[in-house]
RNA sequence: GGGCGGUUAGCUCAGCCGGUUAGAGCGCCUGCCUUACAAGCAGGAGGUCCACAGUUCGAGUCUGUGACCGCCCACCA
């Protein structure tokens, strides 16, 4: 590799080279560490959450992986054997809604097709369209171990998910019956509550009559927001204590339309101070009538079909839809005089988290998992710090929704997906849950069997993959390094579904890990990406940001940097062009600086070398001291930073040292000192090099792709090791920090950005040199005189003189705590500008310095606060007094 | 009905355990193509930190109340 780099930056000349680079030379895939192998250091092992199959990359992938990218490049540029591993979920509904909406485009149906050929349909669509992902993740150069992708519907995955649901079972942790359960009549399945998404709605509450049997002048009145599931009403409830019912306790009621006795009786339930007070109860239809059917022994009458229409138990109804049922009844409720009354009611309706289709509660008969005892452990791993939230506050959102967790009802009324493991004899009716088809049934020994129809959630298969990917129920080598995972990265909009479930499943499975059975120590939870006007993102909006086009437009490396430099835990990132326009900039500047190093290489010569480390003698300069006390605290508030997933801090912390400070200060400090004798420029030119290599080690976790090119630029096509990547992170070392170095390159630069603002001040000719004066104690001039070049240069003086006489009054000069400096200038000044400027800052000055005073003259402070703080405030009130005298000075000169 | 988060410069956001002068990027103004970079350089303007009350020697930061946004959870017809 030549270390010329172009002209100009440009990322997609070199991005693609080194994302498909670091894949094929499977520089992240990870081999499992054998037992007493003396190598393997600490383990950080992540679990990428899979992305559905049907996806294609948005921006919250794109934080994700990069935040995730960031910690694991970083975790392993620190020492640790890192693990980062991919997957892809099969995702059940979704993937079988897309294949399906195919098939209709050809005029054809998955029921046309058969289960059969339709699953295999759907393995044919994701060979053709189901990698979009993964492709993606490649270019975007995610360093994940490529060689260990899984799929959740992998046959070793999937026996695993048979495993799991035989040992629930025989735990009695698993269970089938007849429930309430949310049915999708699009989809045609049952959902999970989590699948359900509630949406305000200004509806009507209908008011209606049913007469008392065998007395048609008295009736009472009941109040529904679904009038269509009165035709499935089996009684009417009324509150036991409500006065106004109790002469009809007993009594029984003709249901409308339907011409069948109910009866009233008595539940808690019935809320007296709810519309009238009497309830339908409709068990079918409604999980709170389910649960006074079972108390009351009610019949379960069930009036519609899967798809939601009106079946065969709805007399003269049958076939309607439900909604056009519900018209004609209330039509032919109105028509008989039954109709009391309709009231405006604004309610909560759920619809399928999928497809949008109002939610229907169905009576069928599902697979559940019975879910308490598996909370509780999961609850406890979090209240003992077993697993440590990041936001902490999620820990109570998690804890609120442990403590009030409902049955998961698991099955699912799909064709893609894992089969549940049961058998039903279709001769005894006996059911089998088993490893594997059984070839009789146990009960009636026929061998008429059928596996159930159903398959499971797909959160089922992915809250396992803690430890089925790493290979159980074997018991795996990977298993005992992996396990638990290190961290995992996600949105919170999967807390429930999956971080939740993880939990719960790791926990029981592995509790016997020898390292804990938690399937991860740590989570970070992530913000939303919204766009630049903080709209969430959304399709039907059309502000969707394709994170890959603006990838194409700026280059990862700058999208990556937007999203760190905006990643602050608990803050909704608000993605704006022009934030990645800046750090397209930054990148720019990264390529820039390294062009002026690598032009100085060729210009000096062979017998140097960028890489050969820092000439200690160079050590003996301030700037080079200074530059390597920054570059080293910066390393040690960055590696503090990204441990505690501050990765906004982290960002700014490294683009401000290298453009602020390496770029900005030191390039130009040193500039000179490259054009001068051979063998000076030679050893400034292997100091900067150690700099600027251990700057790119400190920028690759967040721009790998740049800091990449560079890197090996540097190393003249003989790197040390194959990437970047696997080079040491910088540590801040104690001994590298020089305080004092510090100290006096501030002052320095305070001289210099004085003198300049004096030069814009005065408006002198930008190429014109002056002369300047500085007035500072022994300590401040002796500093400046053995820095005379640089602030000549930088501050573009033509001599600097050091006077013993204060220059405060000269016109334009500027006064500082530790010195005073003025330029020899002949032009006028604007007089009012600069009466003006020094008023303003007198008059800030003056408010500092009234606050001062009265803190210092209170007795309670001086007790109460800390020695350095009250110390800090004198030594500033000092200076604020210095201060103010030299701008009243210098204002009654200008007088 | 519960719970959570936000309100800081024109815009988008930082500001960690309360501590001297509240920061950044973009935008804006002035001046520069100074041979690494105009995707740049130098200088500058711009803030009653939503309101009120409280705790404290000290509050953008902690507590309470309110206002306005936003989110999550919930089987009340």
């Amino acid at each position: 590799m030549s270390h010329e780099l172009p002209k100009t930056y440009d990322p997609a000349a070199i991005e693609p080279k080194w994302a498909g680079y670091w894949v094929q030379e499977k520089l992240f895939s990870v081999a499992t560490p054998q037992p007493g192998s003396p190598e393997s250091g600490p383990v950080f092992s992540l679990i990428l959450p899979p992305p559905n199959v049907t996806g294609r990359l948005h921006m919250g992938h794109m934080l994700n992986q990069t935040e995730m990218d960031i910690i694991i490049r970083w975790r392993r540029m620190r020492g640790f054997l890192t693990l980062w591993l991919p997957g892809t979920d099969h995702a059940g509904i979704a993937t079988q809604m897309m294949v399906e909406r195919q098939l209709a485009s050809e005029g054809s149906s998955r029921q046309k097709l058969g289960r059969e050929a339709f699953i295999q349909r759907v393995w044919e669509w994701k060979k053709h369209y189901g990698n979009a992902i993964q492709g993606q993740m490649k270019r975007l150069g995610a360093s994940v171990d490529w060689d260990r992708e899984y799929f959740t519907m992998d046959e070793n995955l999937s026996r695993a998910v048979t495993e799991v649901f035989v040992r629930l079972h025989e735990q009695g942790l698993i269970y089938r019956g007849m429930y309430i359960v949310n049915w999708c009549p699009r989809c045609m399945t049952a959902i999970s509550d989590l699948e359900v998404v509630h949406e305000e709605l200004s509806g009507k509450l209908y008011q209606i009559k049913y007469p008392v049997s065998g007395d048609p002048s008295q009736s009472v009145t009941i109040a529904t927001t679904r009038p269509e599931t009165m035709l499935a009403d089996v009684a009417v409830a009324v509150n036991p204590k409500d006065a106004r019912y109790r002469h009809l306790h007993g009594k029984t009621l003709l249901l409308p339309l339907m011409n069948r006795e109910i009866p009233v009786i008595t539940d808690e339930l019935a809320d007296p101070e709810f519309g009238t007070g009497a309830v339908k109860i409709t068990p079918a239809h409604d999980p709170n009538d389910f649960q006074v059917g079972l108390r009351h022994k009610l019949p379960q009458i069930n009036i519609m079909d899967d798809q939601a229409r009106m079946n065969e138990n709805a007399g003269p109804y049958a076939g309607m839809d439900r909604f056009a049922a519900r018209e004609k009844i209330l039509k032919d409720l109105e028509e008989r005089g039954l109709l009391a009354g309709i009231k405006d009611h604004t309610y909560s309706i759920g619809k399928c988290d999928r497809c949008k289709t109002i939610v229907e509660p169905r009576l069928s008969t599902q697979w559940f998992i019975k879910i308490a005892p598996l909370a509780k452990r999961a609850t406890e791993a979090v209240e003992h710090g077993e697993i440590v939230f990041t936001p902490e506050n999620y820990a109570k959102t998690y804890f609120e929704w442990m403590r009030n967790i409902h049955d998961w009802c698991i099955s699912r009324q799909l064709w893609w997906g894992h089969r549940i493991p049961a058998w039903h004899c279709l001769e005894c009716k006996e059911i089998t849950v088993a490893r594997s088809a059984p070839l009789q049934c146990p009960q009636c020994g026929k061998n008429r069997l059928e596996q159930d129809q159903d398959v499971l959630d797909t959160w089922f298969s992915s809250g396992l993959l803690p430890f089925t990917a790493f290979g159980w129920p074997e018991k795996t080598r990977d298993l005992d390094v992996f396990y638990p995972t290190s961290l995992l990265i996600t949105g919170f909009d999967i807390l429930f579904f999956w971080v939740a479930r993880m939990v719960m499943l790791g926990c029981h499975f592995m509790a016997d890990h020898p390292h804990g059975s938690v399937p991860f120590k740590a989570v970070y939870i992530h913000a939303l990406v919204r766009d630049a006007e903080r709209q969430k993102m959304s399709k039907t909006k059309g502000n969707v940001v394709d994170p890959i086009e603006v990838t194409e437009r700026y280059g990862t490396d700058a999208v990556r940097f937007t999203l760190a430099s905006m990643a602050s835990p608990g803050t909704d990132i608000a993605f704006s062009e022009s934030r990645t326009e800046g750090y397209r900039a930054f990148a720019n500047k990264i390529w820039n600086a390294a062009r002026f190093m690598f032009m100085n290489l060729d210009r000096v010569g062979g017998g140097v070398s960028l890489t050969q480390g820092a000439p200690e003698a160079e050590m003996g300069r301030l700037e080079n001291r200074w530059i390597m006390s920054r570059f080293y605290r910066v390393a040690g508030e960055v590696n503090e930073n990204l441990s505690v997933y501050r990765f906004h801090e982290a960002a700014n912390l490294v683009y401000n040292f290298f453009w602020g400070e390496f770029c900005d200060w030191y390039l130009e400090i040193i500039k000179p000192r490259l054009s001068e004798t051979e063998s000076d420029s030679r050893s400034v030119l292997a100091f900067l090099g150690d700099v600027f290599e251990g700057a790119l080690r400190l920028l690759s976790p967040f721009m790998p792709f740049i800091t990449e090119e560079i890197w090996h630029a540097m190393y003249d096509g003989k790197p040390p090791a194959r990437s970047i990547a696997l080079v040491k992170f910088p540590e801040a070392e104690k001994r590298r920090l020089h305080d004092q170095a510090e100290q006096q390159m501030a002052v320095l630069q305070e001289i210099i950005v004085n003198i300049r603002n004096i030069r814009a001040e005065m408006k002198v000719e930008p190429k014109m040199k002056t002369p300047a004066r500085l007035f500072a104690n022994a300590e401040v001039q002796k500093l400046a005189e053995e820095n005379r070049g640089m602030i000549e240069r930088l501050a573009s003086v033509d001599g600097l003189e050091f006077t013993s006489q204060p220059l405060r009054e000269t016109p334009g000069a500027r006064t500082a705590v530790n010195f005073e400096v003025a330029i020899n200038y002949e032009q006028k000044i604007d007089i009012a500008a600069e009466r003006e400027r020094l008023l303003k800052e007198l008059k800030k000055l003056e408010g500092e310095q009234a606050n001062g005073q009265r803190q210092l003259g209170n007795e309670q402070f001086l007790k109460k606060a800390p020695a350095n703080v009250v110390e800090g405030l004198r030594k500033r009130a000092a200076e604020v007094k210095t201060l103010i005298e030299k701008i009243q000075s210098a204002l009654t000169k200008l007088e």
